[in-house]
DNA sequence: GATGAATGAGCGTTCATTCAT
DNA sequence: TATGAATGAACGCTCATTCAT
């Protein structure tokens, strides 16, 4: 929730309160009324007029809660990039930051991020490229931070092992690699007009494949 | 050139002849000046006038030579997906279509392909996603033979050797993996804002990440 | 305050009364707000939301004190036709309504009311024009009056010396004709990018030049 | 004709002769248009489509020749500016630049400008007042140069007779006065719901007010 | 009285595409 | 073939105004 706030929450009537939670609830059935029709019709397809109807609000309103078409894209992706970072670093922790442990949060994105939410997907590596540099900025903003994420990941892997993994900006290769792989792997299987059944299939032969070249270069660094 | 001929070549008298190679010349004259600007300024902010005034031909003229603007981008990433798989295909055949060759033309896509034509990385990259399902299926055509030139490459690898690489899906999972290295790699350091300048270094590390995802592969396998 | 009153001011309660002083406060308030901001950046390049916010009020207050937007800038433009009739006819009436007294007059035009209230020049003689029939009919009564008044005192000093000044309409065509160069001199000097620092040099030669116009006609009729 | 062309007069077929004619005649029915409508109805009260209309084009034509709906307003004060400056200064020049043509012109401005082209005068002088920076800055050119006019008329005048007229600050101080009242007399008589039919007598007495001035001036400084 | 979220008609502007010449 | 003027639907966006709270 992001449009400005005009009192403390604290300092709230019940009535204002009411108002502040309806408020917020609609700039979230803006949201996904326009993910919908982002993901579903393309980006340049879909008009404001197209998501305020969806959303059941007036064009108005959608200029209300946002500064234009571009930063409903953003807020968009903003929040996807969050939920995708949120979930999978979890999971990763969860496993005691070992490499089953990013095994299994790169099975986490399969199973939770591209099964259930492919209109995610679409929006974040489909839509929001290629949609001139307001919008790519973000986009490279959270590319970047997924970067130092499996980066870090990698870093802690090795550390904890008491590894060597290559030089910094080697490691940061292998995390853009990672990403790469996810990136085009879902696009290519889940985007398609016939996407398989069996994704997870495939998400697990993309991720022993991504751990395995890992692991490759611990055994060349430390044999 | 795809413009429809009127006349066989044999057939044409000398002045024919001029005009046909006129006629040629435009047409990659309004290409090259459409890679310039879409690569530039983006696909949706360049306007047909514009791609006009940049070729220095009207309006008309580009709709003389293309159905419509998308097709305009279509002809470019045709182009560049024909040029990309021949000049690395060619490198993995000169080395003997082995593991060798596979890293050479790995290594020959960061040293031939991205530091020398930005553009088209740019195009076929970031400019030609999310424009419409037509360009889109285009996209995925190109995406599909590149997956099945890495895919017959690692089976051609293996065979070699006598040894196995899992089954079939599971190489077209690492065939496309490995398009998404050489995707999101280029995508993230070329296509910043300040590209660094040791490209090479950057596409040598990922070439190792991902030769040594192979090889981790067959050494499970065939150990 | 123009704001229609519930009661008379003798009939309320205290706290009624400081009410009555904190609303015509906030009409006030926001007359003032409107003013600042239609000189500054110009009748139609002000949303009633700047005015509002401006004021430090809602866009409702804004309202419940004016019908529209075109209603503000209607009242200011009353005000500021009252405010220089005012304090124009005093000069004149204090210098015992002669000529002298119409010289001292148009020399507090300049240093009274276009020196320390440029914010009124710019709305009564730029912002005001050209902003429909609705506010046009205002802006004509009050030209009207200041006509009148002119003219008026034209015929006032004509008849204390015992003269006489032409007709009626051609001493009204002497009033329009006064009232432009007040306007215009000052939008000329004052309105432009850079106003020069001795306008009152400027306000000096106009108010000579228009006296000496005023008395040649009385000569020629009166030799 | 501001449109850019594209080729040289003299160089032309005939047939693009015919178009260039043709444009120009678009050019100049789309300002015939625009000025009725801004005229009648104000700046702000005519939109783009109803200029198209009145002109029988497309919107989009509107576009081709003008860069946005101020640029139409911009090109017709100019155009009016010009008409003005020829035609009055024609009349002064006739009458061998004295007194007696700076009189004539004032009352061709009259009979030539104002009873004729009614319309003009509400574009100049009151439809293209308070319509933002842009049209502002041109309107300021014009007026400029019209004061420049009336000042070298003056200056020629009194050079002639080998008078003085006080110095040039106040010289052009007396011509930005001399524009006031044609401006005003004209605004108020000619834009008002009921114009008088006698035009010309109010012309009259403000030529002759004006006259006076000028003279007076004279006698005083070369008694 | 006062608020400010919501409306929605209306606007200026763009631009892919067409077609008479 | 080549031109470029012309089209007109469509778009993003604004903002005066309203009204439930």
């Amino acid at each position: 929730m992001k449009v400005k706030q005009t009192k403390q929450k604290n300092s709230m009537s019940k009535s204002a309160l009411r108002r502040q939670r309806e408020k917020e609830l609609r700039y979230q059935t803006i949201l996904d009324a326009a993910a919908r029709l982002f993901a579903e019709n393309g980006y340049h397809q879909t008009s404001v007029e197209q998501i305020a109807d969806e959303a059941e609000v007036s064009t108005g309103a959608v200029y209300f809660y946002f500064k234009n078409k571009a930063d409903v894209l953003i807020r968009l992706i903003e929040d996807i990039g969050l939920y995708l970072r949120k979930r999978v670093g979890e999971e990763f922790i969860k496993h005691g930051s070992t490499i089953e442990g990013f095994k299994e949060a790169g099975l986490v994105y399969f199973r939770e991020f591209c099964i259930k939410h492919p209109e995610k997907v679409a929006l974040i590596f489909r839509e929001s490229a290629g949609q001139g540099p307001e919008v790519e900025a973000v986009r490279k903003k959270i590319f970047d931070k997924l970067t130092a994420d499996i980066k870090g990941a990698l870093v802690r892997i090795t550390e904890k092992k008491g590894l060597v993994l290559k030089d910094d900006t080697s490691i940061e290769v292998i995390a853009v690699s990672i990403i790469g792989i996810y990136e085009r792997v879902v696009y290519h299987y889940q985007l398609s007009q016939n996407p398989p059944e069996d994704i997870m299939t495939i998400g697990e032969d993309a991720v022993s494949f991504l751990i395995g070249g890992v692991e490759k270069l611990l055994d060349q660094h430390n044999k």
